[in-house]
Formats: C-alpha cells, structure tokens, sequence
DNA sequence: TTAATATTATGACTGTTAGTTATATGATTT
DNA sequence: AAATCATATAACTAACAGTCATAATATTAA
C-alpha cells in the first residue's frame, strides 16, 4: 500500500498547504474581508479545489481556530503537571491565558471570533472546538479541586462553577487587550498592570480564609508567577493633579 | 414653520417605522440572515428607500444596538440612585445586568454581537455605543468609590481598574445564557444558580475586610438583591452518586 | 390655477463573493 | 494501451449590499 499511502501523504500535505495560507490571510485580515478567491491566489490554487479539501470557508476558519485551540491545551496542561499547591496552579493557568494572549494575538483574535455567533453549530469542527475548550476548563477545574483538597483554595466553592467563572473572567479580561487597551492607557496604566491587578483583585474570591494556608498574589512569585506588579507612579501621579 | 415641522415629525417617523421593522427581524435572526431586501418587505418599502434614511445596514443595526443600552444605562442608573452602601449598589448593579439579560435577550444578543469585531470603527454610532457603555461603566465606578469612602469596599482596589474587572465578568458570566446555557445545566445547576453562586463567589474579591463594615451576599438581601439562592440539592445529589 | 422646485420613493442596475458543476488533466491499475 | 480513479479547473449560479437614473408626490412661487 505505498501508493496509497504517498497520496494520502501527499492530500494531507495539500490541506496542510491551504490551512497555512488562509492562516496567513486571516491573521493579517478580517473573515469578511478574506475571500475565497484570496485563499487560492495565496495557496496557488484554483478556488474550486480548496472546496474539494474543504467544505465551505466556515470549515476552513474552524480548522485555524483549532490549532489555537490546541495551542492553549498544552498550555494549561504544562501548568497541570507543576507539583504547586492548588490556587498556584489557577494562578499560573491565568498567567498561561495572558501569555497566551500575548504570544498568539491571532489565534486568540480567530477564537473569540469564532465563539461569538454567525458560526454553525452544525458544523462537526464547531464541536471539537467547543470540546478542546472544555477540556481547557476541566484543567482548570481539577486544578481548583486540588486547591480545595489542600486548603489554598475555599472550601464553599463548587470546583465546576469557579471553573466557569474564571475561564470566561479570563477570557474577558486577560486576552482582550485589543478591544480595551486604548481605555486603560487613557487611564494611565499599562495592559500588564490591568493583568497583574486582576489578580491581586481576584485571589480573594479564590484563597481560603484560613491562616495556614492562606495564599496572597506575592506568595504566587516563587512558583514562576510574574504578573505581580503594584500600580505604577504614573498612576499615582494622575491621581493627585 | 408648521409645514416643515410636520414633514420633520413624518420623516422621524419613517425612521422609526423602519427601525422597528428591523428590530423585529434582527430579534428573530442573525444579522447576516436578514437582508436589507427583507427589511423593506417587512417595513412595505423599496429596499433603496431605507438608504435615504440609513447610510447601509450597519448604521442601522447600530441604532438598534443603542436602544439597547440606552435602557441598561436606566437600570444603571436607578441602582445608582438607591440610598445603599456602595459594596450594596455594586451588587444591585450586577443584578441589574441580569435582569436585563433576562427582560431583553435580544437586545443584549445584538449588543454583544455589535462588540465582537467586523463593525466599521469609523461609523458615528460606534462611537456613540462606546460612549453609553462607557457611561454604565462610569456608574458602576462612582459606585465603588463610594463602597470604598464608606468602607464596605476594599480599599487597597482602584476604582476604575474594579470597575472594568467587573463589567467584563458581568457581561461573560450573568449575560452569555444563550452559550452557556446547555453546558450549565449538563452539570446539574440552573443558570439562575450560575449566577447567584456568582455572587457569593466574587463577593470576597471586593468587600472590604474590616470588622466594621464587612458586608456577606446575604446581607444584601434586604436592599432587595434576589440572587442569593445557595447550590441546589440537586446538585448535591448528582455528587453523592 | 399652473409652473417651477424640492423631497421622497422606486425599479433596474453594478460589483462582489460563496458555493456548484461539467469538463479536463494526469496518475494508477488492469 | 485502455479503463479507472483522483485531482484540478474554468465557467457558472444565486444572493446580497449598495448605487443611480428616473418617477411620483408634495410644496412653493407666479
């Protein structure tokens, strides 16, 4: 079967081909303003083959939106293995989504767009999608439940739940810098302190009241947490003019 | 001037008609599903005719999109207006956000769709969207500078910083139903427990501390904050077994 | 009353794009 | 060398946003 097996090499290779250059285009624009016939100017192909690798443009933007996706799962698994205490882990997994958001503004850009809306939910691509998301949040959500087992993280708290509200409060706040950078610049403060406040602002909501193992943002930096600045002057200065 | 008066009072008119026309399909389907064609069938005139009055179609999902928060801005406001102490208004606010979510799905659906990308940045409503939701965000703001005065809010939060924490996860966690919805309930919990357990679990995040003034999300109840429900049995079932 | 003018409405048009189809090209097998 | 199969393409259709020349209607001026 070494001819069959070349030719599906060879088709796999060719989908390859055409993701990449769609790649290319929907990173630089938006889905509206990427045509099909764009698609096959970049990949030097006529439109009507991309059809016979893709069922429509939908499909072929899920595919993207899947690699990031996969991107962001080995992320949040990296942070899974550490051997830290519980609310590190959650804290570390925030940390994961904004560098995240930082090393892939593209990906990110493609995924959210792909959540809000117009997509199919038809479309087998929009399950695996919603499925990679998932198990994203089912990191997050044993991460939580370790917290809860060794006391860093509050026993009231439903690991499900939280898990929810920290993927789409993370979502929002930490990977949406596009949309809100130019209100908190105006504001005098930089999109990394918008970040790092969030979570001195959050871990609260999270951190077990109790005293022995009672963890505050500044605990977080000897595992690897970094997003632990304070205000900045420049801040402060505005404040009092 | 009667003359001119009443062709001015007919022409709003028109507009209005028109609006409404398409309100009333833009409720039922997505934006890209209705086509101006339709809102002129819908509204009894040629599809040219509502260029007169609109510059394309977006300037006229737009003005839809500011009816919208035209209302969440009075909802806003009413809280505001409310003699409570401030961590109290904050929460009457969120609560504020989730009834509208539940009185107007619609509009908030077309909000958000308005939000996420793909509309002209340059078109006049746009700005003036921005504008109203930045108003909403300023209320919430004022509101937590006055939990902080009188310190039922922690003090060491910045109020303009808070006050984005917080829309943002209102607008993800207490508005998104329609996505959340079936993942939700797969779990075992109804949305208005997903929300109510909200509360109780960014409460920590923002009240102050201090003995004095330390505030609980059952503390609330008595200013007429409702999402207090804890986790339901049924839930607990599902854990047991 | 009628002619000139301004406003509002329309049918027919253009340009663009997603997706389809009938046909062609070229490799693989018989 | 013929038959078969997979891959590629040019030419097409259908739908839709937006435009424009023209028509209908109301207002003003003579």
């Amino acid at each position: 079967m070494g001819i069959a097996d070349r030719r599906q090499r060879e088709k796999e290779q060719r989908k390859t081909e055409i993701i990449d250059a769609a790649e290319r285009l929907f990173f630089s624009r938006s889905y509206e303003d990427v045509s099909m016939e764009d698609i096959a100017r970049e990949v030097e192909l006529n439109k009507a083959t991309i059809y016979l690798y893709f069922k429509n443009k939908e499909t072929l933007f899920a595919t993207i939106v899947l690699r990031g996706i996969q991107i962001l799962k080995e992320k949040y698994t990296e942070c899974m293995e550490k051997q830290v205490p519980g609310i590190v882990k959650v804290a570390l997994m925030g940390q994961a989504y904004y560098q995240y958001a930082q090393e892939y503004p593209d990906y990110l850009q493609m995924i959210h767009f792909y959540g809000s809306e117009r997509f199919s939910k038809e479309n087998p691509c929009t399950a695996e999608i919603g499925k990679g998301y998932g198990t994203c949040r089912l990191i997050l959500r044993d991460a939580i439940q370790e917290g809860i087992d060794d006391g860093t993280i509050r026993a009231d708290l439903d690991p499900f739940l939280t898990s929810m509200y920290l993927m789409i409060s993370f979502m929002g706040i930490l990977s949406m810098e596009k949309k809100w950078k130019l209100v908190i610049e105006a504001e005098g403060f930089s999109y990394q302190q918008f970040a790092s406040e969030f979570f001195r602002f959050i871990t609260p909501a999270i951190s077990s009241g109790e005293k022995p193992h009672k963890m505050d943002v500044k605990d977080f930096a000897s595992f690897g947490f970094f997003l632990t600045e304070p205000v900045t002057p420049e801040k402060k200065k505005r404040e009092e003019s």
